[in-house]
Order: structure tokens, then sequence, then C-alpha cells
DNA sequence: GTTGCTGCAAAGTGTTTGCACCCTG
DNA sequence: CAGGGTGCAAACACTTTGCAGCAAC
């Protein structure tokens, strides 16, 4: 398991009077290996191959925490579920979400960023977060 | 009523067997009357007022109806219910959502919708849509 | 041993659907 | 008067919560 990640979720842990446990680690273990971008219910069901008791509550229970220690960030594709990405020395980016496969590419573009600022400041609006998706079909879909 | 929208509702109406009721007219008209970004509760309660035997069921039919006949959106901002807003006749724009007062205010920047194509064509992906949401403090609220 | 954590099941929330009756065209 | 529309309640999908027993510190 990842050293950093560990030591950030022990961390938190400690700074607030909670307990580190199987069923945590076991929650990060999983959601550290998994390719990004994964829903409450596939997370569980990786889990459940290490740990078959754990229960789905504790995975979302586990994915809060996550998110209050800043190791992951939630997302929502508007598709009626959660989902997750690590977000821990991860840099800011946002998403093309392929209609076709589901496939997710990350982007970043500093000057899309910048105009972002430029809007809100001209509308005395204070940014402190966003998100912008992009819809459509990928390479391999649009033919 | 606008006509044109009762136009554009009888129009799809007309080419798809559908059927004009009360109800619906009821629906169209709260929803045009109403400032945007509804959700389907709170268009709800202001059809009540006209007609307190619509059932919460006709107004999500009803809403469904609008967005594929063109003259409604779906929005989603992440709090957990679909919103809805004007589409026909109203240009593109995206969202600043105020987080203290929930006010929200429009705005299209064409550099960024420049900047979006840039980017999904240098990665050939084909944009079908996008949703651009800004979460932070109005004005009012920075203070 | 105290207090937080877990698994389970029940409750919640927003949305959709099945159905008998109603109304539009 | 045929077929779509309505209201109601039940079903749904996802998520949260109450609780009794369990485990970490």
């Amino acid at each position: 398991m990842e050293n950093k990640e560990i030591d950030v979720l022990e961390g938190y842990i400690a700074n607030n009077n909670l307990k580190i446990t199987k069923q945590r680690r076991n929650v990060l273990r999983a959601f550290l290996e998994c390719n990004s971008h994964v829903s409450v219910e596939e997370l569980y069901n990786m889990v459940l191959k290490e740990d078959p008791k754990i229960g789905l509550a504790t995975v979302y229970r586990t994915l809060a925490l996550l998110t209050k220690s800043g190791l992951a960030a939630e997302l929502d594709f508007g598709d009626g579920q959660k989902r997750y990405e690590s977000s821990f020395q991860t840099q800011h980016h946002d998403h093309m979400v392929c209609t076709g496969c589901n496939k997710i590419i990350e982007f970043n573009h500093p000057l899309i960023e910048k105009y972002q600022e430029e809007v809100a400041s001209k509308n005395k609006f204070k940014i402190t977060s966003h998100k912008l998706d992009l819809f459509g079909l990928c390479q391999d879909c649009k033919n």
C-alpha cells in the first residue's frame, strides 16, 4: 500500500479521535489500486474479494472519510451514482466522458481555468470549486 | 402563456400522436413563469396552486416531455435532484452557483467554449454536450 | 474498559412505473 | 369510443441511519 496515502489517512484519524481498522485499510487499498472514477458498488465488489464480510455501508462510510481527509474527491457525472477519484497529490483536471464506452479522459487546459476566473471576477463571484465535464464520443466510438 | 412555446409543444404533440391536456398546459405555464433552474418539487408546488389535484408523477412526466420536445433542459448541480431551465430560443450558457444563497448566475464565455473544442479535438473526442458549473460565493455572500 | 466501528436491516430521498379510471381527439 | 393521460400507490435505485455486538486504543 502506498505509504503517503496511508499516512494521510492515519494522520486524519489521529487528529479526529478515530480508529484505524482492517476494513478501512482494505477500502483504501482497493481505492488506490483501482482505475479511478469508481462507483461505490464497484469498489464494494473489489473489497468483497479481500474481505467477503464487509458491508456496503462501511464502504460508503469509508469513502466519506477519505473525502473528508482529502484523499478522495467525489465526482458526479449525472448518472445517478457517486463516483470517486484519488485527489491526493493529483493535479486538478476535468473530464471527457465517452457516452459510447464510458471511458473517461482527463484533461487540463490552463486557459479554460484562467477564463473561468476572469468571468467569475467580472461577476464579483469567488470560485471555491468547479466542475467541467464534456460528454461525447471518443476516437474509438465515433466511427 | 407565450405563444411560441405552446406552439412548440403542440407541434411535438401533434407529431407524436400525443394529446394536449389541462395538466400539461398548467405545467408548461408554471414552468415558463417561474424563475429558471426549478426543481421538480418546486414546480409541483407552483402547479398545485392552480390545480390542487395534480399528481407529482404528472409533473415528472410532463417535464420529460418538455425536455424531449426541446422546450426544457435538464440541469444537475449535484444536489441530488434534477432541475430544469427553459431551453427554447435561449442561447447556451453555463452556471455559477452560489453556495451561500443558492443564487445562480448564468454566463457564457466564447473562449472557454473554443478551448473546450480545442482540447477535445486534440484528444480526437467529439463533444455532444458539456456542463460547466462554478461553485462559490456571490458578491452578497462573500463578505 | 471506553468509545468508535461494523454489519445488518430499516428508513430516506428522489424518481419511475403499473394500473384502473378518465378525457382528448 | 379508442388510445393516450392521470392520480395514486407501490416499486426502484442509491444512500444514510439506528442499533446491538465487536474491536481498536
